[in-house]
DNA sequence: TCTCATACTTACTTTTTTGTCAGTCCCTTA
DNA sequence: TAAGGGACTGACAAAAAAGTAAGTATGAGA
């Protein structure tokens, strides 16, 4: 649960205002984030897929992970009034605009990898 | 201090194995990182420049996170035999080659802040 | 010897994130 | 009536990150 009133919870508050990186980080930096981003780009996927195709993931991370997504708008999910049940998830426009930045990112990430 | 078996160590250390973008998110993701590659490059900057142009920052934190951007190679840190002490912070060219992705991730970030 | 400036450390607490695992809900078919 | 599939949720515990405050190190100059 977050405390509104830490000092971290305010220092973060700042530096999200006060910096785009650090808002992008909110969207794109849980741990799972952009291990759901690159499936999600791949096309729609259902709950138990993604589950089974991420290896560690637990289930309240991925179900948190995902709700969090959704709530900043980068994931939609859709619920099929089917049985047994269908919950679809996949990207919105502003989750495929992540895609340039998640390729700079991997990018950079992976030519830092690669050092003396 | 890190616990190198736990759960989240091990998923960590795995999605960092696999993912440039996860890799990339231990370089630059800690709380104060980008604002600090920012301050740096803008130039050098001693130690208590840093402290006192960041709204926030505690010592600790403003040690650790340098230690860790030195550490990454991210960063440099020279000491000058002088009195009083004096210790200035630069960005190497590994650290300078993170500016077009703090670029993109600024852009991106603040793109998705203005949204209905 | 005492104080000062700069640049940190260290020990400890609080807050936040992640993980574990059992339980729930909704129908459907046997 | 029970079992089953799919998609979660909740309570609790462990681990990690961040914050607080006081202390250390160094040599110079009063």
């Amino acid at each position: 649960m977050r405390k509104l009133t830490s000092t971290n919870a305010i220092n973060e508050a700042s530096l999200v205002r006060n910096c785009g990186v650090v808002y992008a980080l909110t969207l794109i930096g849980g741990r799972w984030k952009p291990t759901l981003l690159f499936s999600l780009l791949g096309g729609t996927m259902r709950y138990n897929q993604l589950l089974k195709s991420i290896p560690g993931i637990s289930e309240r991370m991925l179900a948190a992970q995902l709700r969090e997504l959704e709530k900043d708008g980068l994931v939609k999910r859709t619920v099929y009034a089917e049985v047994p049940q269908r919950v679809e998830y996949e990207l919105t426009a502003l989750g495929m605009s992540a895609a340039p930045l998640l390729r700079t990112m991997s990018e950079w990430g992976n030519s830092l990898r690669e050092r003396p």
